[in-house]
DNA sequence: TACTGTGAAATGTTTCACAGCG
DNA sequence: CGCTGTGAAACATTTCACAGTA
């Protein structure tokens, strides 16, 4: 019998969260973060048409997702506001206070350190480490920098099972192996590499010159759609 | 006639931009990147199975990437590593100088300023600006700060078509309003909220918030796996 | 009636597996 | 022979359109 099948009990199905499709998880953060916003504006109640609009996907993309959550709405009503943000939060796993480590304490480092975007939305930066004598001892975002070989120490200690890496590129495999040695099984990657990891660790890459060259992409293809245009106007006049 | 179509002419068939899958477009930017790495390395020449591994991707998936390029492999040799990072590079747009702008000189903002990795893969940000008096006027990462009024004419006379929004997300949505008004046409949003720009405009979104809650959740879900693993090894002890 | 939840169709992406070429 | 390029299959995601329900 696979693990999570319930072939006796009659409840009514608890979602196995493994089935919920990755571009579902990616968008359930968005949806909450609209849940709260409306929250915060007084609204009990909203239609699957208002909250994508505030989330800026299509109601029927919505609908599908929340489905797959189970069924939260109520017909020719809405969603309750609260109870839908409850949920969503709870299958994020985010009623679990989180404890993140940060390491690279340089210019995007202190960035993130300080960035109240966080803390607001559950988690806290509890440690930031770096190797550079200058900076380990100071506090940098209010908190104090530890020498990077203390990463197994503090891990440990407090508990933390997702990193960021804010270091040059030169030094992020190196520091992911110490991490993942350390016990840590998430990573936040802003060091522009690949990092090598064991499956059972998860990692998400943000690169900013990638984006920008993605933006680059579509200016590119605008200008020659522009350029085409132009030409055919010129046929025909 | 469809525009970009080619029927007399019997030249190699130069692939339609628009065809480019996005998929494929959000890659390319990695394989650029592996092809320098490797070409600083000494390399002349690379197979498929080792370019993708130094990308993070599978080599059937490569070659498909490449594919949609048109060909610039050798059967039985591989890839030339100069010629198609040309390629590539030209795809991408990146022959051309981009020029960028960046609104709010925070923390983050400052971070971004002061990026190498910016300047090295082909971008310059080239004008910041935000609305503290305080900032305005200023130097931030080596830029002027200018106040935001200054928006329109700065754009304008710089030719910048690609612009960063760093502000707080009470702020982005004016900012981008402005930001279209002046006639940038990609912006790269760090605000934590849904812009409203017109079609003709790209948006790509970066949410730190929302990484770290994804990663939660696969926190969350491992943390279950385990459970789960935990309760059938006591089932069979 | 006004809405959600969902099969089914359409579209997009990845992987397979091998033909074909240097 | 070794490797690319690519149809075709498998898989994933999005969209459609409507049955069903409070």
């Amino acid at each position: 019998m696979p693990i999570g099948s319930n072939p006796i009990d009659a409840t009514p199905a608890p979602p196995d969260p493994r089935d919920i499709p990755d571009a579902t998880v990616a968008r359930l953060p968005e949806y909450l973060h609209a849940l709260h916003t409306l929250s915060e504006a007084g609204e009990k109640t909203i239609s699957s048409e208002g909250l994508a609009a505030a989330a800026g996907v299509n109601s029927a993309k919505l609908r599908k997702d929340l489905s797959h959550l189970g069924s939260y709405g109520v017909r020719g009503v809405g969603y309750d506001i609260t109870s839908l943000a409850t949920h969503i939060s709870s299958v994020l796993g985010l009623t679990r206070h989180r404890s993140v480590a940060l390491v690279g304490a340089g210019h995007l480092g202190a960035a993130l350190a300080g960035y109240a975007g966080f803390t607001k939305r559950g988690f806290a930066i509890v440690a930031m480490f770096d190797v550079a004598p200058e900076l380990v001892g100071t506090t940098v975002g209010g908190l104090p920098v530890h020498h990077i070989d203390q990463l197994h120490k503090v891990v440990g200690a407090e508990g933390i099972s997702i990193a960021i890496i804010t270091t040059p590129p030169s030094a992020a495999q190196r520091v992911a192996d110490s991490l993942v040695k350390a016990g840590v099984t998430s990573i936040l990657n802003f060091a522009p590499c690949v990092l090598d990891v064991p499956d059972n660790v998860d990692v998400r890459k943000v690169d900013l010159a990638i984006e920008m060259q993605i933006l680059s992409f579509h200016e590119h293809r605008k200008a020659r759609d522009n350029a085409a245009i132009a030409q055919s106007v010129d046929k025909v006049a």
